[in-house]
DNA sequence: TGCCAGGCCGGGT
DNA sequence: ACCCGGCATGGC
């Protein structure tokens, strides 16, 4: 399915930004947010000059809420952007070298342990600001997985990350472009209530993976 | 117009 | 271990 996605997508290139500490900021607009409204909101953070652990992390919420509204659930958002700033200027001066330092599974928990990042917030915030090689569950993986039988749906987000992470080699560029080709398939052909499977390049759902692959 | 987007939390069973 | 309501703007 990798294979067959990026030779019908091509490289995705996604995630590229000025700072890990943006990627990381990102990660948390984007929950349940088109990455249309969440630049805007990025955009608005950049130009007035809080773009920074300390300044995110200091600032009233109120002030980074005016910031935050095209993305969407701005309250909520404030709260778990400052959340984590302050998490991380605490515990790791702010600085990403220090934070990915730490073994990848401590650093998880650790990133769990925070209010408003689950488990997908997580993992994105390990891959695409840290390179680390894990693999980010979402809706779209969910729905392509499931349209093509692979899963059943319902499980837990660990069996998901795990089936995956299994069936590949750990690498974090895999892992990365695999996440991207997932979401630009599922934007495409695999949507909630109008699945225009007819030209997937994975094939119409169901079974059509079988039978091209050598194992 | 209504529906949904790259989730998570808190409270309930 | 699930299930659900709440959170909120913007685009089609």
């Amino acid at each position: 399915m990798y294979a067959r996605l990026l030779l019908a997508f091509g490289p995705q290139h996604w995630w590229s930004a000025d700072s890990a500490f943006e990627v990381m900021v990102g990660a948390i607009l984007t929950q349940s947010t088109r990455w249309h409204n969440v630049l805007r909101a990025l955009d608005r953070v950049r130009s007035s000059g809080m773009l920074s652990v300390r300044a995110l992390a200091t600032t009233r919420l109120s002030a980074i809420q005016r910031l935050l509204r095209s993305s969407g659930y701005f309250r909520q958002k404030a709260r778990r952007v400052q959340v984590f700033s302050r998490w991380f200027l605490a515990t790791y001066r702010g600085r990403p070298s220090r934070m990915f330092a730490t073994k990848l599974k401590i650093l998880r928990e650790e990133l769990l342990s925070i209010w408003g990042i689950g488990p997908e917030t997580a993992d994105t915030i390990l891959l695409y600001a840290g390179n680390q090689p894990v693999f980010v569950v979402d809706a779209y993986a969910r729905r392509v997985f499931q349209r093509h039988q692979l899963i059943d749906g319902r499980e837990p987000y660990s069996t998901v990350r795990h089936l995956v992470m299994h069936a590949l080699p750990r690498r974090a560029n895999l892992f990365n472009e695999f996440h991207a080709l997932l979401v630009a398939v599922g934007k495409q052909y695999c949507h909630r209530r109008n699945p225009d499977c007819a030209h997937c390049p994975l094939g119409t759902f169901p079974r059509q993976l079988e039978g091209t692959s050598n194992g």
